[in-house]
DNA sequence: GTTGAGCGTT
């Protein structure tokens, strides 16, 4: 028969009270997020807990592929990590079976990009004179800063009079980014990067419609590939959204694979321009057939008012 | 002030 070995299969369980649902390994003893979602939906992870510790522990994660402990799969029952904005993606999964729509392509689309998330701010018009311990000292009044950079011209190494400023929660960064700010006798203004707007979507794994799906760009192959890089990411995200909701309109167990899905110019149209603008207003409403009560109430979207949670829909 | 709209060597 087959040989096989006793790591076929990983324990893996919603909880600590419930069943353990045992979940096949991949031939090199990975473990593919995947093959996780397909019994827990929604799945972005794992974590369990080791005999000499107190705490939980993270299983790595790389590339959509959860790497064995030390242990083994073997050593213990593995716990389902879900990801933040679960509510809202819980309720795309419950609509109704229906054909694709562009509609689709910018929920999901907003999903990601409004989803609470902490980044790095980018503060304009700084004094040339300000550095980055004062930058730090500045916007420490709002929060913990964990990042303070002025940029410099590297050849007179002088200010280029702007930075940026990470904090360490996200309270923090949207009280800094619902003001001006006055820094050395000089307004400022704080905005999110809009340079890395579509970047930041990659390199996370996402679950769309109860199926997980690692955004990444691909590796340059050459210079050429290189200078497309910005065009490279938003293809690549794209092509990790239509796998996301091309999976959720078939069968959550289908294995994630990026191929066999074909955006509509419209929706490769909306999603281009909202990952460059960032900007949701008037993307995806224009021409497309307005949905039915399954579109998004109008304040579930769109840059968050200071005291949007992201989670209060009931 | 060599300088005031913008977007980051790591």
């Amino acid at each position: 028969g087959t040989k096989r070995s006793m790591g076929d299969f990983v324990k893996i369980a919603e909880n600590e009270r419930d069943d353990a649902v045992e979940v096949p390994v991949e031939k090199n003893g990975t473990l593919l997020v995947s093959n996780v979602a397909a019994q827990f939906p929604g799945a972005c992870g794992l974590r369990y807990r080791p005999l000499d510790a107190q705490s939980y522990r993270g299983v790595r994660l790389v590339d959509g592929v959860l790497h064995p402990p030390g242990d083994g799969w073997k050593s213990c029952v593995f716990f389902v990590n879900y990801p933040r904005g679960w509510p809202l993606i819980a309720d795309l999964r419950s609509q109704e079976k229906r054909k694709l729509e562009e509609s689709d392509v910018v929920t999901a689309t907003k999903l990601l990009c409004t989803e609470p998330r902490i980044s790095d701010l980018v503060v304009l018009g700084l004094p040339f004179s300000t550095n980055e311990e004062e930058l730090k000292d500045y916007f420490g009044a709002f929060g913990t800063v964990v990042l303070s950079q002025v940029k410099n011209d590297p050849v007179t190494g002088k200010s280029k009079g702007f930075g940026f400023v990470r904090f360490a929660d996200y309270e923090s960064q949207l009280k800094a980014l619902s003001m001006r700010h006055m820094i050395g006798g000089r307004w400022c203004d704080v905005k999110l990067p809009q340079s890395k707007v579509a970047q930041s979507l990659c390199g996370q794994d996402v679950i769309i419609k109860g199926s997980s799906v690692h955004l990444a760009t691909a590796e340059p192959k050459n210079a050429a590939m290189r200078r497309q890089s910005r065009l490279a990411t938003t293809q690549n995200t794209l092509a990790g959204l239509g796998a996301a909701l091309g999976i959720g309109m078939n069968a959550a167990a289908t294995p994630t694979s990026a191929g066999g899905f074909n955006f509509t110019p419209a929706m490769v149209a909306a999603m281009t321009q909202a990952l460059q603008t960032g900007n949701w207003g008037n993307v995806g409403m224009g021409g497309g057939q307005r949905q039915g009560p399954e579109a998004s109430p109008p304040n579930a979207y769109g840059r968050p008012p200071g005291n949007w949670r992201g989670r209060s829909r009931t």
